[in-house]
DNA sequence: CTGTGTGCAAACTCTTTGCATAAGT
DNA sequence: ACTTATGCAAAGAGTTTGCACACAG
């Protein structure tokens, strides 16, 4: 490799990466994985990816996609995000950050990590601990 | 009614309501508004609400539940909030605040208005404004 | 009366599941 | 070979819509 890469993964690097996550690097696993993780950090819905896959010639069923996805999030390879309406939507950056969600064309935006910071958060109700915050700062055209 | 009564909004009221917000009063909606705000804050799906008020003997069908939840969002009586799952959920404190939701149960909680504070807000991308900051604490059991 | 709201059922969207076939190891 | 994954179609949630009837003003 003559350019430089950065946070691509390919070939090989990608059925390594399926078997870490214990799931067997099937043509489709692997295609879909490709699109996910082949080029840097991306936000998908099931029916978006299903819908790249297929322009790439690759032969796959969205209910296959559906399985894919939950089984990568299962393995901690995604995050999935709650933006409402009906639509999941899957982050390949897994890390602790927030996103920007552009209600105009319903599209996710990363918030850098660590520019973000919640203060002033109260006490969980007992039993109880924090899971995760979401934050999603919503945007509109001006 | 005999008991006390609160921040509780009854009968007239509910009518007032209705009608600022240009809606008929007619059965269907003051049998629902008085469930949603005739007794403090409260978050619910549409098929909860549809259940209680099935529940205290009034005839509405899930169909209008929710036309009419949508209609008081519009009118700025309902705040709707994005868990993700499917389910939407409405909050009839439309003031500025967040939520807990506890995983467990599917059940929002209120956090007080002023007491979490954002910090480090990048600016939005160009043309684009913050319409609404969502914070979702999410929490399981210990 | 007149127009708006409601109920019902059917349609729609997104997602999950069951089962026979295909593919990976 | 043995096991797991896939495809397809059908089912399943949650939600929306179209149209005839009912009701508020």
């Amino acid at each position: 490799m003559q350019r430089p890469v950065e946070h691509k993964a390919v070939g090989a690097d990608i059925s390594r990466l399926l078997r870490r996550a214990r799931l067997r690097p099937t043509r489709q696993r692997v295609a879909l994985a490709s699109l996910l993780f082949g080029n840097g950090d991306r936000h998908v819905t099931a029916e978006l990816l299903h819908a790249e896959a297929v322009q790439t010639g690759e032969r796959v069923s969205l209910a296959t996609v559906y399985n894919t996805l939950h089984q990568f999030k299962r393995a901690g390879l995604l995050r999935e995000i709650a933006i409402g309406g009906q639509r999941a939507y899957f982050d390949t950056n897994t890390s602790n950050h927030n996103h920007f969600f552009l209600e105009d064309e319903a599209r996710l935006v990363d918030i850098p990590g660590d520019s973000i910071r919640v203060d002033g958060l109260p006490e969980p109700p007992q039993n109880l601990k924090i899971s995760h915050i979401d934050v999603v700062v919503r945007l509109v055209s001006k």
